[in-house]
DNA sequence: TCTGGGGTCCTAGGACCC
DNA sequence: TCTGGGGTCCTAGGACCC
């Protein structure tokens, strides 16, 4: 079903900061501005649009950039100089609506309706979110204006750098048909390349086609989605950032051998990176997950679910080097190239209260079904929360006689 | 052309329960 | 001995996004 209601007026903004990484480096530092910049030598996190022109896109390994663009001026991040201007900038964005749905580090979608009497009229409001951005943080940004989240979101891209585009209601099929598959939001590579066999370049071509051909050519939820997006039924309001799902880490190893010792240290860092970041922002997750990935670029990933959600870097670590044990023998077979260490189904109760009974159902958990999970972390807990020295693994799991299995204090 | 680091969502099969 | 349908959870992989 689609949603019918039609407001006559563009009242969505999707607000992006061109070339993010890159603008903040030429902001900080003169020198670099009018020049081409990359962000990141060893891949490109961020390329200025001096280096653009030349070719170079973000994600592009630093040896192509190099060879497209011999002068450009390599930088190495500073995520936190990022971070920060990431946060004046959604000061901004919270300014200016009530109703901001932050996307990532660099763009947000604002609804503007119902501020006109206030603010002046969505494009008025584009217009002076943009010289604030400028003023106060110093950062070029672009602005689409639309009925839809999807249209502004195109618009803004057809925008950069530095630009402002409204779609007016009227102009709206006009401007989605012309343009090409690969900028619906959702079609990658894979899905472009299936719909281009079909013959369907541009959206027009998509929106000739029904909703069962394309949901057999691309499965029930791309295929429906697309349709949608082809006949500008795009009904999802602007909401509030849902928290994070999962926290994670991972780290590249290049393609000179490792040994097991380097694969356990990295690992390590990692595990204590993601619960570091956890605890600090007082969440818990269950489920523990490996990444991989081999020298032919194929991956893996391996995951186990917790009793109860954790923080703690030792059971974690226990957790994933478990996993890791099993796939090992593809590892020896294929090569290591990246490995990473993910932690999902997070939640974020207070934890003092599920202390006890999260060790206790977890230390269950790994003698009953998962015997190879270290217990020895658990007992260290229990002994150091509760001060009993003598409590023994059996005694943990109520298998063996001696102390009594401490309770819970409410 | 060679590929970093952080995420999200979807699919599909199997286990398990009622 | 043979056996339905629905729901939830877990795992692994894939596509996609910035």
């Amino acid at each position: 079903m689609f949603v019918s209601a039609r407001p006559s007026e563009a009242t969505i903004l999707h607000a992006d900061l061109d070339a993010f990484f890159a603008s903040v480096e030429q902001r900080d530092d003169p020198a670099l501005r009018g020049r081409p910049v990359l962000v990141g030598g060893g891949v490109v996190l961020a390329a200025s649009y001096e280096a653009r022109a030349y070719g170079v896109r973000g994600a592009m390994g630093g040896a192509q950039a190099r060879r497209l663009c011999p002068h450009a001026v390599i930088v190495p991040p500073r995520m936190s100089a990022y971070a920060e201007a990431s946060k004046a900038v959604f000061d901004v964005f919270d300014r200016t609506s009530p109703h901001v749905e932050g996307l990532s580090i660099d763009e947000a979608f604002l609804e503007v309706s119902g501020l006109r009497n206030i603010a002046g009229s969505p494009t008025d409001i584009a217009a002076r979110l943009r010289r604030e951005v400028r003023e106060r943080v110093g950062l070029p940004i672009t602005v689409g204006v639309a009925r839809t989240k999807f249209l502004a979101k195109v618009a803004s891209g057809v925008a950069k750098p530095d630009g402002l585009l409204v779609v007016e209601p009227d102009a709206e099929l006009d401007f989605l048909h012309r343009l090409s598959v690969g900028k619906l939001w959702g079609v990658g590579p894979v899905t472009e390349a299936r719909l281009r066999d079909r013959g369907m370049h541009t959206v027009g071509d998509v929106a000739r086609y029904s909703e069962a051909a394309l949901t057999a050519l691309l499965g029930t939820t791309t295929g429906r989605h697309l349709h949608r997006l082809a006949h500008n039924h795009d009904p999802r309001p602007v909401l509030r950032r849902k928290r994070r799902g999962s926290i994670g880490a991972q780290r590249a190893l290049g393609r000179t051998p490792k040994t097991s010792d380097d694969i356990d240290a990295a690992l390590t860092g990692l595990v204590e990176r993601v619960c570091r970041r956890m605890r600090r922002a007082d969440r818990r997750g269950r489920t523990v997950v490996l990444r991989l990935r081999f020298d032919d670029y194929t991956r893996a990933t391996r995951s186990h679910t917790l009793a109860a959600p954790t923080a703690r870097t030792s059971l974690v670590l226990a957790t994933v080097r478990h996993l890791l044990r099993e796939v090992m023998p593809r590892v020896d077979r294929q090569g290591l190239t990246l490995i990473g260490v993910a932690v999902a189904n997070l939640s974020d109760e207070a934890s003092a209260q599920l202390e006890l009974p999260f060790w206790n159902a977890e230390a269950r958990t790994c003698a009953d079904t998962h015997s190879w999970v270290d217990v020895d972390p658990v007992l260290d807990h229990v002994r150091e929360r509760f001060g009993v020295e003598a409590i023994t693994r059996g005694t943990l799991l109520g298998r063996s006689p001696g102390v009594a299995m401490p309770t819970l204090p409410d």
